[in-house]
DNA sequence: CTGCATCCTGAGGGATACTG
DNA sequence: CAGTATCCCTCAGGATGCAG
């Protein structure tokens, strides 16, 4: 399964941040629980279109793992789980604000950019 | 070789800055650079300890593409080459740094963690 | 409904040798 | 010095099927 290497030695801040948020749809997955709070695994497989059960199950545990997901399971019939983010996933959030921006700020670079190129031909 | 896929299209702003950023050692050049203005290529190789000369040439073309790096190329005999960051580059930086911070702390975390655990045994 | 187990692919990345 | 060119391998991630 997900083996969850690395966590570690890190030669900077960045590093040690990034081994947290990479994976595909991590950084979507802590947007979409800092946005709605709380989110049962159906909702959020709907909120993240093109995503597969796989993928969505072991990004969630290794984000438990990392304490940045808190997971509540209800034992019912059907079954019910609750994930939300911990006081530290906020702040991973909190921090990855400002990258979201700059990121905005180059999809519209690249929006002027090909609007030139199509204009040019 | 490098094949650059991607760049688009993203679904929200994080999504767009990850597809620049991520890359083993891309953080890492991107703060060198920052830190020292000017790096020719076997400098930039000797600060980031264990990097190949394939991704670190790999990189530095994807990261000139994506307008984060300036190559400089002096035709002399032995050639010489000097990277630094444009204004988007350093812009980009700015971003990051917030998450290095958080990093930082997450480093401590992990290291405070180990301390009890190997305290325990 | 919320997962776990399995198989498989492809892109990212390492090692090594060669060149202007 | 500053790269190219090749080969190889690992592993994140997709597809599918089964289970409590």
């Amino acid at each position: 399964m997900g083996n969850r290497n690395r966590r570690g030695p890190y030669v900077c801040g960045i590093d040690a941040a990034m081994d947290v948020v990479s994976g595909k749809w991590k950084a979507l997955i802590l947007w979409e629980l800092d946005h709605h709070g709380v989110r049962r695994f159906a909702e959020l497989r709907r909120g993240l279109p093109g995503v597969s059960e796989k993928m969505l199950v072991q990004h969630l545990r290794e984000m438990e793992d990392d304490g940045l997901v808190h997971r509540e399971v209800y034992r019912e019939v059907p079954p019910r789980v609750e994930y939300s983010l911990t006081g530290h996933g906020r702040s991973l959030n909190e921090a990855l604000a400002p990258l979201g921006e700059w990121g905005r700020g180059r999809i519209g670079r690249i929006g002027a950019e090909r609007l030139r190129v199509e204009a040019a031909r």
